[in-house]
DNA sequence: TTGAAAGCGGTACCAA
DNA sequence: TTGGTACCGCTTTCAA
């Protein structure tokens, strides 16, 4: 019971070696070349089944300069989209043999600022960053960079380091120019972000479409709400019982639609004869619900492969100019927009 | 550019005092006792500010022996029910001063077996396991736990530590008796796990309910099917194309139960006066499925709660009798569920 | 009230 | 092919 952990000075006194023989034989081979005999190593071996050693990350971690560790910082785990980035960057830092730690910031700025220190502390090789508060955590990022650490922003580019974008701009118009296509002339926007800068780029597309379009913005048509299904749902039964309600309404992400849904469903609507809903990202279960859900998909999963490709790429080529990735999104029709009513 | 990161050291130097000074004032005091002299306290903290410093965390926990970290193992990223038992042993844990590290398995053995491994070498204080294959990984584990790492086991007792567990049992029976007296004598299960082990508990309840109603376990009513949505749209596809298909479907879990609504909408029946659904876990957007998820609720963030409670009760009492905690769980009757039809 | 120094468990250089 | 040992950055005893 309790017994202490054995350590690298264990094994040696139990194979009759020093230490370094048997971090040798642990590391396998020092520069490519084995330079163990045969028979010390089975002996080592031996001692390291026997004794069940299991060497420790921390003192190798110190002494050898790097943690084989990539922190991500994601905004809210309580949204699909966050995780499909981050089962992206798993599978391709587990290939290159690193470790993912993963600090949500639950949309506070403290608890960002928070993780971003704790990571720094704990000193990981690279982050992943998806700050919720770009521009009030710049500095800590900077002074993280600063510091030579990687830094792979995604969804801005707030920090002069690598980043990997999405054109969601470019998609919401598309989205847009479908919806207007359709016939549909209020269009309304359940707008719930946990922080300004996570939907800039679909609202400034959204203003922009209806500028072009020669609509105005109609505020009644706008719901600013929390981040929740909930509040998905609750700013749709305010937009939906206006006197005036959308035909149409564009969701800033799928999770807040499916609350949207609901809402439109509890009030005798018929989606989308009565009312087309579309959202954004393409979460794995938007294509279940029901109707299934039009969307613009960001390919989480590739932004999350693509930016830990850029971090692992950084932290063998420090000095590599500076890479920009854009994912571009796509938009994806399903059955939840239509003709406008009337 | 490039800058080394600054030690104790430094900041040592700088305030032209040693560095265990140094220590003393970032860890605020030494027993209790304040021991530095407010100037020269000033004149660290000035150091600290001016170099930006920040301990080692790798070398602190080295050195002090303990890593202030607790590490969390789930099967699947893709279920919200696991981030929500995430979120409640986040939320002790950091209240206990203990960050997070957490490991997904991807309910594959060889991966969870890794993650065992990386978290053992990565000294954790203490370990959360929701192992998907407790059987095979028994071994791991209770090697770990001679090791001296508290473990606290949720959903099953396979080794002899803490544990938390849930009552499904109990509910699975009392939701089969709902279906029951509702008059379906045609209940099928869309029994999707990962691994045996994950849903033996909700398995047995419907088989002996079943039993006890003198109905007999009709296996063309059940459909053993994978994890995901899509998995779940299947399955109640093939349940639901038969020629006497089931008028009431259990479903292991409410994600698996999404895609079985989708399915039942697109075969033409309405839910739930042609097919009663019922899910289990009660994540969070079940209740704004359309129609809204009969279920039993697990409380998932008081399970997580209870896990990290547990743990830290543990690492302040080492030889505290072993505890065992029930969360129990709760039928929700929702929409889903209904009348048998005819 | 402060400092010197011995480790924590590894790695890797230099010698043997 | 192997061993001795300095050192990674921090904590903590013991002395001063």
């Amino acid at each position: 019971m309790s017994a202490k952990r054995p350590t690298l000075a264990d094994v040696a006194r139990l194979a009759g070696v020093s230490t370094a023989t048997v971090s040798y034989v642990v590391n396998g081979q020092t520069h490519g070349k084995v330079i163990i005999s045969e028979e010390t190593r089975q002996r080592v071996l031996e001692g390291i089944k026997r004794l069940d050693y299991q060497p420790d990350a921390r003192a190798k971690s110190l002494r050898a300069g790097s943690s084989q560790l990539i922190g991500i910082l994601i905004p809210d785990m309580h949204n699909p989209h966050y995780w499909e980035i981050v089962e992206g960057v798993e599978e391709k830092a587990h290939q290159a043999g690193y470790e993912l730690l993963l600090s949500c910031t639950s949309l506070a700025l403290h608890r960002e600022q928070q993780a971003i220190d704790a990571l720094s502390r704990r000193r990981i090789d690279a982050l992943i960053a998806l700050p919720s508060f770009p521009e009030q955590s710049r500095e800590l990022l900077q002074a993280m960079a600063a510091r030579n650490y990687p830094i792979v922003m995604v969804g801005n580019d707030f920090i002069a380091t690598d980043t990997v974008v999405t054109g969601y701009e470019a998609q919401t118009r598309a989205l847009m120019a479908h919806l207007l296509g359709l016939g549909h002339l209020r269009i309304g926007f359940v707008f719930g972000v946990g922080s300004p800068a996570l939907g800039v780029n679909r609202w400034h597309a959204y203003v922009s479409s209806l500028a072009e379009a020669g609509l105005p913005v109609d505020e009644t048509l706008v719901d600013r709400c929390g981040v929740t299904i909930e509040d998905g749902y609750q700013a749709a039964r305010r937009l939906l019982a206006q006197p005036q309600p959308p035909t149409a309404l564009l969701v800033v992400n799928d999770l807040l639609a499916i609350g949207v849904l609901l809402a439109a469903a509890e009030q005798g609507l018929t989606v989308p004869d009565d009312l087309s809903v579309a959202g954004f990202d393409d979460i794995n279960l938007a294509a279940y619900l029901n109707p299934p859900l039009t969307t613009v998909r960001a390919h989480a999963k590739e932004i999350g492969r693509e930016a830990a490709r850029l971090a692992i790429t950084r932290l063998g080529a420090r000095t590599l100019p500076v890479q920009h990735v854009v994912v571009q999104p796509q938009l994806v029709l399903r059955a939840s927009t239509g003709p406008a009513p009337g």
